[in-house]
DNA sequence: ACTTGCTTTAGACAATGTCTATGTAGGATC
DNA sequence: GATCCTACATAGACATTGTCTAAAGCAAGT
């Protein structure tokens, strides 16, 4: 994804060796990482490279929709660099492993008028919840 | 809402005033409140009640399945008292206001079996995101 | 009323994320 | 390629939310 980091340059993003790092970190597994281990596979990469600098820099790429915000536990959020294609997620309840899904059917379209309250309805998340193969062997 | 309090008494709850405290702050109001919320109501009625028995009394009524654990957003977690009727939540992009709707549909029936990738699926969560007639009017 | 042990308390601790002041370096210009 | 301007990175303090611990308190059965 020398594509990711072209259309970041060509937003006007000042390209720097921390930037690259973690958009190399999102881009080389594609999994659903928290900030802090995103941090520290980019410091295995480049050792000086700081807390704030992740966070800021993950906070830019989900600003100009590069990444997805992904919050499937209450514990930290977790960064989704597959956003351009829609999708929702499928948890473990035991591991907490995370697996993109496709359901069949519109969510947005089994809201009724009636269901809004008069909000302007832009998106819908789903979640599954189950236990993996793994959890539920062992 | 002394039905829950029998309930929870016949579950073999020890009746404190703290927890009596808990459970009227949550039925007082039909509303999605966060830990701290539900604290600063508590301290109203009874003013030497501790953040901690807050945090452990939640806890309680949610494993016993009579109050509902709702992550929204990423900031705090908020309480549905909810519980006994399924539904699913709208909630204001803007002002986090939460409403609970009951879209048409099954999500569940809509996550094909290739799709499912070995786990045992139990549960859905849909989160409809929009805005608010407040916040569009402002 | 006594006793038992579940419950509460205060505050330390932990996890995650944000902010600030200062120093650094990308890249446009010459 | 050298210089400069400014956006960017850094360390660490701070904030928020939640958990844990040890000691004191009290509900309920006897």
């Amino acid at each position: 994804m020398s594509d990711l980091l072209e259309r970041l340059r060509g937003r006007g993003w000042r390209m720097t060796a921390q930037r690259r790092v973690v958009a190399e970190v999102l881009d080389g597994e594609h999994v659903h990482l928290t900030a802090d281990e995103v941090h520290a596979r980019a410091v295995a990469k480049l050792p000086e490279i700081s807390r704030a600098t992740v966070y800021n820099t993950l906070g830019e790429l989900v600003t100009l929709g590069e990444v997805l915000e992904v919050s499937t536990d209450q514990r930290a959020k977790r960064y989704d660099p597959n956003a351009h294609q829609p999708h929702h997620h499928l948890v473990c309840a035991q591991c907490g492993a995370i697996r993109d899904v496709h359901p069949t059917g519109n969510p947005l379209a089994d809201l009724p008028v009636t269901e809004r309250f008069g909000f302007t309805v832009s998106d819908v998340e789903v979640t599954y919840r189950g236990v993996c193969p793994n959890c539920a062997a062992a």
